[in-house]
DNA sequence: GCGACAG
DNA sequence: ATCTTGTCGC
């Protein structure tokens, strides 16, 4: 994986208003439809479907990717740094994407597709951490989120919601740009049996070159046992053990 | 001014 | 994200 737009790498030295400035022009270059040629690999049993995810030990940023086909690890890397950016909702992209698009940098292997820890298009402007890592490589990414950012949850049953359950997410006034445009699913990935204590959904959205519904049906197809996509719990994993060392 | 807010 | 033991429930 290569950097292919240099000039939109997020830097942490911008001050706020060149941040919302730079996250303006990943949205417009973003797209989210699936390429005829993504499509067909979608059905291929030979996907190569990569998580990424990070971790801060003291001042320090770990990113750590992984890359698996078939269920089998087939390419990985991880890279350590200083952290030069706070973390700040809607700005996560300056914290956390220099690590990451390093640890890509790093990676051998070709993607079919990227998930990642965060959001796509679900979010302010259209532009969290995936979109802005698929932008800036030009690969189809994927956002996977344990909470919701913002936007509006369309007609959502009552909780707790059974494995398979997709819900509608869709901008409202916290996302000006994209009012009442479809920017992501909750998805019950995983549900215990009694209703006694629940599990919360995921929140999927597409970051670049996807669909919201083809980036739902790839989240699917990586849940394994539990609740979040075997390429992103591996990632966690690495950059968790990475840490300690 | 108040609320809300990925990791 | 990170700091951290026990503990509730399948």
């Amino acid at each position: 994986m290569d950097i292919v737009h240099e000039d939109l790498v997020p830097d942490p030295g911008l001050d706020r208003e060149e941040m919302l400035a730079c996250q303006d022009r990943i949205r417009e270059r973003a797209s989210f439809q699936t390429p005829r040629s993504l499509i067909e690999r979608l059905s291929a049993d030979d996907l190569i479907v990569a998580g990424v995810d990070q971790s801060f030990p003291d001042d320090d940023v770990v990113s750590a990717i992984v890359a698996l086909a078939a269920g089998e690890v087939i390419d990985r890397a991880v890279v350590r740094q200083p952290v030069q950016f706070p973390y700040i909702p809607g700005l996560l992209s300056f914290r956390e994407a220099g690590a990451a698009l390093t640890a890509c940098t790093a990676l051998d292997v070709e993607l079919d597709l990227l998930l990642v820890d965060g959001n796509g298009r679900l979010h302010f402007r259209e532009a969290g951490l995936a979109t802005h890592l698929g932008v800036v490589l030009e690969q189809p990414t994927v956002g996977v989120a344990k909470r919701l950012l913002c936007g509006t949850l369309v007609d959502p049953p009552e909780p707790p919601y059974p494995t398979g359950t997709r819900v509608e997410i869709r901008g409202g006034e916290d996302t000006p740009t994209a009012r009442n445009k479809l920017l992501g699913v909750a998805m019950q990935t995983r549900q215990w049996d009694h209703p006694d204590r629940h599990i919360n959904p995921v929140y999927v959205s597409p970051g670049h070159r996807i669909s919201p519904d083809h980036a739902a049906d790839v989240v699917e197809r990586c849940v394994v046992d539990r609740k979040l996509p075997e390429p992103i719990r591996a990632a966690d994993q690495l950059a968790s053990e990475a840490a300690r060392d």
